[in-house]
DNA sequence: ACCCAAAGATACTGATCAGTATCGATTGGT
DNA sequence: ACCAATCGATACTGATCAGTATCTTTGGGT
């Protein structure tokens, strides 16, 4: 899957071309920041992936330290902010919501996942700035895992030792599909979901049956 | 926590201390691949840091790559030899060996937890034929944490929806920990290895009681 | 005390690559 | 049709760094 360019200033025709450019390098670039990471993935490499000059790169980004930058950006707003919607279900059960959000969640991962492996594996290339803003978003999610946790210790539907590690366990769980999960193979997508939301409500000690897979994520 | 040399040709003082050059610069790699990188990370630094000149290196190590690839084999056998003792281990529940292996993991993993932290991120910087040696090392080593498991299910211990689905969630839960583990913060290694043990047992739908710490790793 | 071998430091080379200066082409406004 | 401005290609520069050739030191053997 690739990125979509985001749609801020959706009226205007040339604001629409340069965010497609912007899109276009940044597609471009992530394929080849997985495939070799960032120091050795040479802008020239990148700007010849879609047939271009590096000026053209050098146009839409200062450096290639600003390509990195803004594709954490956008990588990021596409894993974690679709998943955050859990909060503003409109399903009040803790259970419910819980499912939603691991299934979104893993669903979201495996999509995103070359970029997602850059975001996990590039965190050292980025300035030490831009390394605190990120780590402090992951904490804000972390932060968001413990709490659909606790909301459900505390409506007595879940029971945990340790409800901020058992939020770890369930990340570091889906955080590993890209591992070993093959989109292609006998696993369907649909069945991964399934299985890790089974795995995540016996990590927080839900005794109760599971009844019906949950709805797939909006697409976006 | 450093590698140590290892004790093949012991006996030998020239060949110890061979050995002992060879541990001195691959801890001083793995410390600057692990903070920079290993494209980024130069000989020269590596040198430096402990107090030599390239030329020291080049003496042990044809190239950059070579030093990458011991140090990779190096790690390896640090991190999944000792825990594959479990296989060995005169206690033959399956429940203890189980219990046994999560705190092996947690506890190596986390020892070791700079050097594998290499192992996932710079995979990429080594040769094809060192990646599929690496893969299929790790394919032993999932393996043999769903033998673990369905040892358990067959006994009627564990139960499980998919064996290798549940080993990989258990593989991530431990791997994650370097994203969040702070050795030095309230929770103890103890503590640690406690809750992972807890918690896969939960996956693996052991419904038993848990009783008592597992003993600790021998250390080596 | 002297010699020689090996270890390792100094100092160099060639390749790679981020970033840029320059120039040609394309497009839209008049 | 002509002009201007912007876009992007070509071609360059300077820095960095893996790898090496050469010189210097040290210590073991006699």
């Amino acid at each position: 899957m690739q990125l979509q360019p985001t749609d801020t200033n959706a009226g205007d025709a040339k604001n629409q071309i340069q965010e497609y450019k912007d899109t276009l390098i940044i597609n471009a670039a992530a394929e080849l920041f997985y495939k070799r990471g960032f120091k050795s993935a040479t802008l020239d490499e990148i700007a010849a992936s879609i047939g271009v000059t590096k000026p053209f790169i050098y146009k839409r980004f200062k450096s290639k330290h600003e390509l990195l930058e803004r594709l954490f950006d956008k990588v990021f707003a596409g894993l974690y902010e679709a998943v955050s919607q859990c909060e503003q279900l409109e399903d009040k059960d803790p259970v419910r919501r819980f499912e939603f959000f691991i299934d979104t969640y893993t669903r979201r991962k495996i999509e995103l996942s070359t970029f997602s492996v850059i975001l996990l594996e590039e965190e050292k290339s980025l300035s030490p700035e831009k390394i605190s803003d990120i780590r402090s978003k992951y904490h804000g999610f972390d932060a968001l895992v413990t709490r659909l946790i606790v909301n459900g210790v505390e409506a007595g539907v879940f029971q945990v030792g340790n409800p901020k590690v058992t939020a770890f366990a369930i990340s570091g769980m889906v955080q590993w599909t890209h591992r070993w999960y093959q989109p292609n193979g006998k696993l369907s997508i649909e069945a991964l979901c399934q299985e890790m939301t089974q795995m995540a409500l016996r990590l927080v000690g839900w005794t109760g049956q599971y009844v019906l897979p949950v709805p797939a994520a909006p697409q976006r």
